[in-house]
DNA sequence: CGGGGCTGTGACAAAACCGTGGCGACGGAC
DNA sequence: GTCCGTCGCCACGGTTTTGTCACAGCCCCG
């Protein structure tokens, strides 16, 4: 049974990995903090390292160095996590000492395979955990037009109307109204929504909801800075506004 | 760093357990299948094993009595799943030398928990307390809205409503009401009730109880001072007062 | 009725949380 | 090829929440 150290401050991202490469039967260790990950390596010999490249405090870079410095994951094989796609963070990832390089956003049938190579085990797989992953691809959201709060929203068309004003929406900011329209006085959380309105599933932080909330908040509320329609519940999510 | 193994065949809870005893530290290996379990318990060393008691092939049973017959995990702790909450089951569960017991469906906040206990090893008294709780009502994120002296408490909406009047909680002062208002009169200690609103495994000291207490009081009771909702339970903890 | 724990409370610092602007990457249109 | 719309991420700053502490008050017990 192998084990996986994976750090990175990103709860989200830390969630998913850690349930993806468990399913795999993969023992998963996962840490936030670049201080405690050291301390974790320093006694303990891991099979495979995930590394997030940017981490608040200790530099994934820096880890990275440290590790291959000696200790008892002298040759761990590393697989570095960075935001970031440029040449230059990969060079720099790879002469550290990394092993292999992934940019998000990223699937996860990616990560899994290729923590799968840097094992090296043949191992047959025990199960597939993507085999329903697409069950929430088209289904789930309704067809019927709903209005609210002054807003028409029609599925069918894709279009929302203001005042008898057409809003141009992007698809994404038009699913995450969808979703939120369609239950008003629901909290989601951003978890909730990620799973709804990304529809793919690639490692997205939640904080990417705060964007497209922003981004859909400028173009149907009055006044972006004091919202009307969709609300920000603290330390929860956001809702759309009772009636 | 402990190890643990998960024998679960429904992929949502597989998926659901190994997330979070992985974030809480734990080095998580899941299988569905009741045969790769046993491999793995007779080559492996484990400080913990969740396990269902409903498996197709070989039973949660047989795997429960072919562990404590000998092999590398005879004296491990393990937690039994199972979907019924039949008094049969549990005792067919225990006398086939299982430690603790969980009917589903479950609340993660309370898996955690318990998994910890048995990690730890606790004295009985604390685990039958905690079961009392647990048998008293649904258990954790429970979406079903629920009123009790004189609130309605809504979960799936975050709100609070006394006498039609919306109360404006903090997240964690929600969760604290929610917790001890789904067992009203079960008394929960300060230790129980970290566990079971503070989420992370973050550690803080049982006198923050106190404050988050102080704190809802403040918003739902009349006169804080004498409350007549939350109260205290001298040299115990807290509990919701019973109808 | 006095003492030794428990518990309630206010204040303060630390942490968490959220809004926002901006940057770089990607992909389609032309 | 370039331009442009979209999207995810990050960093910064303001705001809210929360953990801790010290001290006062309370309860139980002898």
């Amino acid at each position: 049974m192998s084990r996986v150290l994976i750090v990175e401050d990103d709860r989200h991202i830390r969630e998913l990995i850690v349930l993806h490469l468990g399913l795999e039967g993969l023992a998963c260790t996962a840490v936030g903090d670049g201080h405690e990950a050291l301390a974790l390596a320093g006694e303990t010999a891991f099979d495979l390292v995930v590394l997030d490249l940017m981490l608040p405090g200790v530099d994934g870079l820096t880890i990275c160095k440290a590790l291959r410095h000696g200790g008892p994951n002298e040759d761990v094989p590393i697989l570095m996590l960075t935001a970031r796609r440029e040449e230059s963070d990969k060079v720099l990832g790879l002469e550290s000492g990394a092993d292999d390089y992934l940019a998000k956003p990223f699937g996860v049938r990616e990560l899994v395979a290729r923590a799968r190579a840097l094992l090296r085990r043949p191992r047959a797989s025990v199960l597939r955990a993507e085999a329903a992953a697409h069950s929430a691809g088209a289904a789930g959201l309704d067809e019927r037009p709903l209005a609210i709060h002054g807003m028409e929203i029609d599925p069918a068309r894709r279009r929302v109307r203001i005042a008898g004003q057409d809003v141009e929406l992007t698809a994404q900011e038009f699913r995450l109204l969808h979703v939120l329209a369609s239950h008003p006085g629901i909290v989601f959380s951003r978890e909730a929504l990620l799973s709804r309105v990304w529809s793919d599933q690639t490692f997205v932080t939640p904080r990417s909801v705060d964007t497209l909330v922003k981004r859909l908040r400028r173009r149907i509320e009055a006044d972006p800075a004091t919202p009307a329609r969709i609300l920000t519940v603290w330390g929860a999510g956001y809702k759309c506004a009772d009636v």
